[in-house]
This record gives C-alpha cells, sequence and structure tokens, in this order.
DNA sequence: AACGTTGCCTACAACGTTGTAGAAACGAGG
DNA sequence: CCTCGTTTCTACAACGTTGTAGGCAACGTT
C-alpha cells in the first residue's frame, strides 16, 4: 500500500500542508509537531510522489543522458562520471540509448525531455542544427562537435589539437607511412571530421604527404570496423608504419587484425586510439591513446545544466572546454 | 513555451477532454473533428505531460534497469537488449547505476521506484531478501541470483551447469591443473558461489582434486583484479594450466597478466570466461566463454514485468531461465 | 409520432502535491 | 487590557491529465 501526505496528517493529526512543510524542512514548525509528524512517515513509510510534486513544481530532480550506445564503452565510462557529478546536485539521472540515428536522436531530444526530466545532457552523432532549432523548453547541454553553431550549452574538447598531438607522437617515433582509420561523410560525424583535420596537420607540419590510400573509413566506430578497416589497409597494399584510430575501439579492432596478419605492434606498426577506455589500459599491447578527462566533461556538462536551470534560461549559449592528455603505452613503445 | 490539452482545444474549437480522446486514440471522434485536433496539436507542437498523466492514470510509461556498473561490458550490452526489449511494449528505460554497494541499492529498490516508474528491472550484487521485504509496491524482477527465494520474480541462466560445462572442456583439452578466478566471500556473490560449485563439480566428475590454492579470490570482477589474481596464483608457484575466470573481464586481465609473465595462451596456460562480452571475440588470443543469450534474458525479464504491471500483483513470484552455450575460441584452441 | 440506440461530444471531479492567503495562538510592549 | 508582530498552522486552489456521467443529435424501429 502506497501512502500519501493525507494519511501521514490523519495519523499525525495534521493537515496535510504541515506534513508537507515538514518534508520540505520549512522552518516554522514547532518541535513537537515536527516529531509526530515524523513519527507518523516513518511508521507508514512515507514516500513522496514525484510525479505529482513535478505537476505542483514544475521539477522532477531527474536529468537525462542520452548516448548513442551504451555498449560502446567510452559512453558507458562518460555515464559513470555524469551519474557522479548530478549525485552533487540531487539529481537522479535517467540514461537513455539513442541508437545514433538521426530519427531516434531527434525522437529522444524532443520527446524524453517532455515533462518527464528537469534537463538533458546529449550526445549526438547524427543530429543537425535544424532538428534542435525546433526544441523549445528543456535545457540541454550537448557533447561534442556535431551540431555546429546550434543554440545549446556545450562541452567540448579540442578534437583538431588532440589529434595533432597524437599524430605528431607518431611522427616523432620516425613513422613516415600513417595511416588513418574512422573517417566518415562529412554529414555524419563531426568528430572523425576534426580528427581527421588534425591528422592532417602534423603531417603537414612534419613534410609528409597527406595520401587518401592511408585514410580508411568506417561506418560505426565498433571493435569489427576497426578490424575491416585495418584489413583492408593492409591487402591494399599501402603498407603502413603506424595507424592513428579515431577511437579505442577501432584501435583494438585493427591490433586483432594485425595479430592476425602476423605484424609486430609497435616494431612493424604503431596504433594509437582516443578515448583512453579501460580495455586499452589491459590490451595486448596495452595501447596508446588520447585521454579526455572525462571526470571535466561531466562535471562540466552537470554545472552548465544547473546554471540553465537555475539561471537565465534566454541566456546566450556557452561553450566550454575540457583538457586531455596523451597516454603512451606499448603500442608505441618498444617495451 | 509549453502547450497543454487547454490550448490545443481552443485552437481547435472542442473541448479539452475531446483532445485527450484524440490523443489516445479513442474511437468515437468524428474524422474532421479528428482532423482539426490533429492539425492544432501540430501547430502548437503539443506534446502530453508525462507527469500528469502519471499523476491520473498510475503509470508513467517508464521501467528502470538497475546495475551495478555500466563500465563493466556486460552490464552495458544487458541494457541495451532490456531497451530494446522494453521498446516492443513502448515503455522507456531509465539506467540506473547502483555502485554494487548494499546500501546503495537499497535505496534505488525503496528509492527510485517512488511513483516515478512503472516496475524495475533489478541486478543486485549485494541486496538481501530483507532488504527486499520491506518493499511493496512497484513490481520488480530481478536477475541472477543474488536473493535466495526472495519475493520477487526473476531470470537466472544455470550457473552451476555452465560453470561445470567450460570446466568439462578445459579437463577436455588434457588439463589437470584448473585455476579458478574470481571467489568471492559467501555473502558477496551468489554468482561466484556458484560458478565455483560448477567448477568443483566438474573437477569431480574427472577425478581431479578440488585444491584451495588454484582458487583466487577477486573483490570486483574487472580487468584490474582479474590481473592481479593471475599474478597471484603465478607467483604462489602452484602453476595451473588452465584457469576458469568467473566472467570475461576477469578474463580479459588474466591474459594481460599470462602475457606479461611470458606464457603463451592456450600452449602454457588455457582463459575461460564467462559472459561473452565483445572484447572477447577481438582479444588477444581471442577468448572462449560462457554466452548467456542476454536477448533471451532481457525478453523474458520485460515479459515478466508487463505480466505483473497487467496481471495480478499478488500471484506467487515466477522464475524463469534463460539458456546459455559455450563459444570456444582462440584462448583454448591451438589455431 | 414515440421510442430506444448509437455516435459524438462536454462538464466535472479527481490524482497528490505545494504556493498563497490568512486564521489562530502567543508574547511583548504600551 | 489592548494592540501589534511573530510563530504556527490550516483551507483552498492550482498544476495537466483522464475517467465518469451525462447531454444532444441523428438514426432506425415500432
Amino acid at each position: 500500500m502506497r501512502h500519501r501526505l493525507k494519511d501521514v496528517a490523519e495519523r499525525a493529526g495534521v493537515s496535510v500542508k504541515t506534513v508537507s512543510n515538514v518534508v520540505n524542512g520549512y522552518v516554522h514548525v514547532r518541535p513537537d509537531t515536527r516529531a509526530r509528524v515524523e513519527e507518523a512517515i516513518a511508521e507508514l513509510n512515507y514516500r513522496p510522489n514525484l510525479s505529482a510534486r513535478h505537476l505542483r513544481k514544475g521539477r522532477t530532480g531527474v536529468i537525462a543522458l542520452a548516448v548513442p550506445e551504451l555498449d560502446i564503452p567510452y559512453f558507458a565510462e562518460l555515464a559513470r562520471y555524469v551519474v557522479t557529478a548530478a549525485a552533487d546536485f540531487g539529481w537522479t539521472v535517467l540514461i537513455d540509448q539513442t541508437g545514433g540515428g538521426r530519427e531516434q536522436e531527434r525522437v529522444v531530444a524532443s520527446g524524453i525531455t517532455d515533462h518527464l526530466i528537469d534537463g538533458l545532457i546529449f550526445s549526438p552523432l547524427a543530429l543537425t542544427a535544424e532538428d534542435l532549432a525546433g526544441l523549445d523548453g528543456t535545457p540541454m547541454v550537448l557533447l561534442g562537435e556535431r551540431v555546429d553553431h546550434g543554440p545549446a550549452d556545450r562541452v567540448v574538447i579540442d578534437n583538431v589539437g588532440a589529434a595533432r598531438e597524437i599524430t605528431a607522437h607518431l611522427v616523432g617515433l620516425g613513422r613516415r607511412r600513417i595511416a588513418a582509420i574512422g573517417s566518415q561523410r562529412t554529414d555524419e560525424g563531426a568528430s572523425a571530421r576534426l580528427r581527421l583535420a588534425g591528422y592532417a596537420d602534423a603531417l603537414r607540419a612534419a613534410g609528409l604527404d597527406y595520401d587518401e590510400a592511408l585514410v580508411a573509413p568506417a561506418p560505426a566506430w565498433h571493435r569489427a570496423d576497426g578490424a575491416a578497416a585495418m584489413r583492408g589497409l593492409l591487402t591494399s597494399g599501402v603498407r603502413p608504419d603506424a595507424v592513428f584510430c579515431f577511437n579505442d575501439t577501432l584501435a583494438l579492432g585493427a591490433l586483432r587484425a594485425l595479430h592476425e596478419a602476423g605484424l609486430r605492434v609497435p616494431e612493424d606498426v604503431a596504433v594509437v586510439g582516443f578515448d583512453d577506455i579501460e580495455d586499452g589500459r589491459f590490451s595486448i599491447p596495452t595501447l596508446s591513446t588520447v585521454a579526455p578527462d572525462k571526470a571535466q566533461i561531466a562535471r562540466l556538462a552537470v554545472e552548465l545544466l544547473a546554471n540553465r536551470l537555475d539561471g537565465d534560461r534566454t541566456a546566450p549559449a556557452r561553450e566550454l572546454s575540457a583538457p586531455y592528455r596523451l597516454e603512451l603505452r606499448e603500442s608505441t613503445q618498444t617495451p
């Protein structure tokens, strides 16, 4: 049996509103009254109805995190940090898996926000600025760079700079035929475009040619895609001596394909990824990668959302940047 | 600006209830009226307030999935299947990360259910039967075996049988000193206890001794714990020729430790895991494992919940079993 | 013509909560 | 004893939705 304020009120011999005041910590309640009410609450195991509270107050205390796929470890790890950061604000995090398609993402962006949550942290893959334009109401914070100059707050990392640095690291190892895995059609992945730009930058700075044949596309960024792309590079005869994979799961797939081809990492081919997922610290060999500060990304996103909720909802959108660093491991270093 | 039924009603020139009827697909609405209402809905981009609907109907259309840690790939993969299965019932899935502690799990079990969701699918690690006893109200389906003879519906797999089979596979390879990684204190992990029992069964059936020194505990089931446990086994001098890790992340950590020790897998030591996470299909070597039918687990859990929601809430708890199979890969087979 | 049936629609109340307004009790100061 | 301000509490309305009950036409049947 579920109890309501009314039940508690009757048991404690006070009005419904007095119980509400006790529950909400209102100060002007006599100590003995408060004690009686609290006793009744405990006896009945009363818990407020969040829907009713939301209906009255317009706040649920729940925010959502929408990510393309939970079984991409980067998003799972990010989710953990967001849950932690949100707890500091007393928020519960509803995690929603969009699947990454544009239509699904639009449904989530416009649908899930329907009065059920206070705000949304959204990591879109395919959503465009137009899709977001029609959304009014629920405050939103975007992660990543897909939606250019969108109307919403955003947390980014310097994808171009990070890609440039990690590629430069490969150059520094003396590698000259550096492949890239993970390019996508421009309208699909902004991250792919930016990381590719950083890669090209670094090659240019080192006086190396940008060779189309060394750039392998990947429809998604799963292990299987990385393995397939690597196999493609190997059979095409371009003979890379290093590979920059646009995320770690691609890199793990590439490691697998290199292993199957009998090539040694890093002696024959050096491999780097992007994201610093836990797998890369235990793979064979361990994986050099760009490590975005996920805790910071999560914290900034939650804080932006908090500001938006408490402050001016019409203030101009803000963009914050989170730091990253290189994690150099076995896949680019001889033991 | 958010619009309400009232706004739509005024625009369409009908009553609020008629709009509600259109939204809910009530049949007795004249086609032209329906068209007018739908036009108004589209123009105003009306979306129902779920909290209000819940308050009135007692249903939110949202269920929760509570798991210990999202960055354990098994749970992330399971989450994806649950989201998919729930979609068939028109449910949105709120994913909640408990952290695995008993207190946190109790908070989730009693707290998150507070009128916000219709039902809960719960994969507990530490929760006890008493903790659940006090819960009345929100229907719940448990995954796994932690809470013995609890009062709730449950989906399980035959942990003992699966562990027995995979251990027998190692025996069949001619291995005689088979270690186990992942045992836990009885009050912590029921899965650990059952998998250990299956392991012991298989040894006994093969006429092998159960050797305490070959059983390594693991406080949690992460890669780092598997690596640490494996290093412990190697330095203790027990010289295993095979290892059964109680989940895949432990096994991946063990692979890493074996690699660092210069031992070959499977030639020197064969390794098997449990869960069939995606990593194991790309690790070096690929990982032999028990593959529970996650899609089936998710589907059964969602169906149990649906039955409980629509049917008799006082009916006795049901327990359903999901199938599994062995996935034999490189870590137990020479190429 | 009177009647019942059906289709379509509306008014009202209720879900459980909290904000507002104000009443009742009390103490302090004149 | 009266007045005033403060503390403590209550009654009422409202948040947006849907179930219930019922009204009004239009229709077919007697």
